[in-house]
DNA sequence: CCTCAATCGCTACAAAAATATCGAAATACT
DNA sequence: AGTATTTCGATATTTTTGTAGCGATTGAGG
């Protein structure tokens, strides 16, 4: 299975989005030209990506939309469900459980999981949360691969581990923490912080373009001495 | 001021987590080399990326952990608080209300809009929500230039359009939809689609590494032929 | 006081991604 | 039917991003 580039995940969602809609419109095919207008990736660019994804298209007519959706569904691995359990049911956690989304986009919790005793037995959203303690027993009897971590950040690193011995080999990972694992797990930071800082400073960057840049000193005898005074 | 690769933006809080941690340890210095080995970027990379933000540090020690926690915070402009609208106090809405980890980040939420009025005038999470229709008049004349959209998909563009209406230049857009707006709005996604892309097909590369790839037919008659089969 | 080891930051190099260019194929229009 | 136009997909070029190597600088230890 060939290496898809991330930048390349990372729109194939976008281009289906649009497909969609297009979709319920009754529409029937669509350009790389139109697609690359509507989302502002450059029009080689969308061409490159759907030819990751493996369709070809017509020349004159462009692609097929039900084809386009197929083939980049299955690219993402987004036709068939695969099961996920959520630990940590707080607000960001029942979010997601509200989310009905996910079930189209191919991932499935079905349970939750969290350390307060008091939600233990519960339904949020028609799941069914446990209490940590049962967590490694039914994750590996119901083999279970994905987790989705939505604990507040101290208790992410332990969390992110006892996941881990328990067979999980994907790890959503919706906290701040930075985790510390095994190579081999696969873990996707859902980092707020990250696309926060991009805002922020591209804010900076357009509209408070004064402030000129400190000069760098060149020698560490200077920065030493500034530190002094 | 100069402009910063968005890689690099997206990889400076990522550092900031572990400087926070370090300094609650009352550690007083970090050298690039170690910073490197916790974030698994290369060591060199980490060096350009801290040099970006106008630090410079001292051989043989490191960097002042306080300088550089100042020097990233200013450099994504975490130092001062931005004011920011919500629109859609649902329950993703709500969990960010609730969330102090923004204000720690320079973002200040001061107030949430929902369409629904038996949600106008109560208090989530100590933040006051207005009814829509109070948006732009509020929004002009306390000068709150970013807005968060978390509202249901199908009003997403609407909503959009509203908010840069009434004055908002950047928007951190938390719904699946494709905004089309003027070239000069900055729009961050916050889209776990895209996310979920990514670890659906990193997952699917490394553990269903059969099922051989489609052989893509270099002629469009080959493609024509097989479709009237 | 002098050598050694560690770290910084600069410059050059390599890899990856984005963009431009081109020929081929297919529909639509004369 | 023939030509023009649109769109595809492959190849090249440019740009961006990441990696490697080097000399310079500092603190520690003999």
């Amino acid at each position: 299975m060939i290496s898809i580039p991330v930048l390349t995940l990372k729109r194939l969602p976008q281009y289906l989005e649009l497909l969609y809609g297009f979709e319920q419109e009754g529409q029937d095919t669509i350009s790389a030209t139109r697609l690359a207008e509507l989302t502002g990736v450059h029009m080689t660019q969308v061409r490159k990506d759907i030819a990751l994804t493996g369709v070809v298209g017509i020349p004159k007519v462009g692609h097929k939309i039900k084809d386009l959706i197929e083939s980049i569904e299955s690219c993402l691995n987004w036709k068939d469900l695969s099961s996920a359990f959520l630990v940590g049911v707080g607000r960001l956690g029942s979010s997601l459980l509200g989310y009905s989304e996910l079930k189209r986009k191919g991932l499935n919790i079905i349970a939750g999981f969290d350390s307060d005793p008091a939600v233990a037995g519960t339904l949020v959203d028609g799941v069914i949360i446990h209490s940590m303690d049962k967590f490694a027993d039914l994750c590996r009897r119901m083999k279970v691969h994905i987790g989705i971590l939505t604990v507040p950040a101290d208790q992410a690193q332990a969390t992110a581990e006892l996941m881990v011995e328990s067979g999980i080999l994907a790890i959503w990972n919706f906290t701040s923490a930075l985790l510390q694992l095994d190579e081999k797990i696969i873990v996707e930071d859902m980092d707020m912080s990250a696309s926060l800082a991009v805002l922020s400073r591209r804010l900076s960057e357009k509209y408070e373009s004064d402030s000129e840049p400190k000069r760098k000193t060149k020698n560490y005898k200077n920065k030493i001495d500034q530190e002094k005074q």
